[in-house]
DNA sequence: AAAATATAGTTCAAGCATGAACAATAATCA
DNA sequence: TGATTATTGTTCATGCTTGAACTATATTTT
């Protein structure tokens, strides 16, 4: 139980130290999440990222009004659907993203560096086997919430 | 480098289930926190708890506030400290945070069932590591940023 | 084709989180 | 003692995040 208190304290400090590395660039934690993935995979849609990085979509909508505020990506009216946009960096972003990748490679470095490789997978295949039981238990609480009325099983009276 | 974002994921989920079972109590996640330091240790300080949960004190000001407004905690003063506050929990704080434990229980239960105490102490082991090294790298920005206008070495005309 | 449903994106109100500036009190030092 | 320094808590402005309500366009059903 202590266990996984461990990991919300590493992360909350992995958390700030990144913040502090990309404060220098302009970026924000959540800005570089989006820049990011932009550079990587450019013209890829908002609702796309959301999904990807696990956010509400309006969440990104704010991020990236806010990163073409800065010059650093920008919105395309997509070919053919008259709905989406799709996302490009800039010269700017592109040059930043540079910066910001070896940020993210330092930090994470400094965190792994002490471990073999061994180590790390076997970490690294736990967090995949306990990101299954979280979707399971999340897609339950979602059904349940879709017939609050009748919670299980067949119906019994109260 | 992938490794870290598996935690990242599944922290993530982790967070958006446990949101999901807390709100019930009437609880969001960080209010659910600081109510159960209070009912572990009342009597505690502000600002103690505020280190303990690596939060600024200003956010527990304001969670605290709002969960006294909720009637599950008090704040006191302190009997030789003008300055400080002492938190206790209500009776209906007390309750609460006993069916919050339970939620709590559940979920890492569900993430940690499927491992043995070996793996789960290794991985443990693992955090402790690099909580270690990002205490350390966080202190040196620290240092960095506390003398900025001679950064380092004797005095160097500009 | 017309109607119903689903998807992409935006806006808004509310809560969470931070750091800076501040007030009051404690502790330390000269 | 009196002055400096540190600690405790609050308020404020700013930014992040969510879910709900909304518009517009696509897709599916009938």
């Amino acid at each position: 139980m202590g266990a996984w208190l461990g990991v919300v304290k590493t992360y909350a400090l992995c958390e700030r130290l990144l913040t502090q590395r990309l404060a220098p660039l302009g970026l924000s934690l959540p800005r570089n999440d989006v820049l990011l993935n932009v550079v990587r995979d450019p013209g890829v849609g908002q609702q796309d990222l959301a999904r990807r990085l696990l956010v509400a979509r309006s969440n990104i909508s704010m991020l990236v009004t806010e990163l073409e505020r800065q010059g650093l990506l920008e919105r395309r009216p997509h070919p053919t659907d008259l709905r989406a946009r799709q996302l490009f960096p800039t010269e700017a972003g592109r040059s930043i993203a540079v910066d910001a990748e070896q940020v993210l490679a330092g930090v994470v470095g400094v965190m792994l560096d002490q471990f073999s490789d061994e180590q790390i997978d076997l970490c690294a295949g736990m967090m995949g086997n306990i990101q299954g039981s979280l979707r399971q238990q999340l897609k339950e609480m979602a059904a349940g919430q879709g017939h609050q009325a009748r919670p299980e099983g067949p119906a019994r009276p109260s």
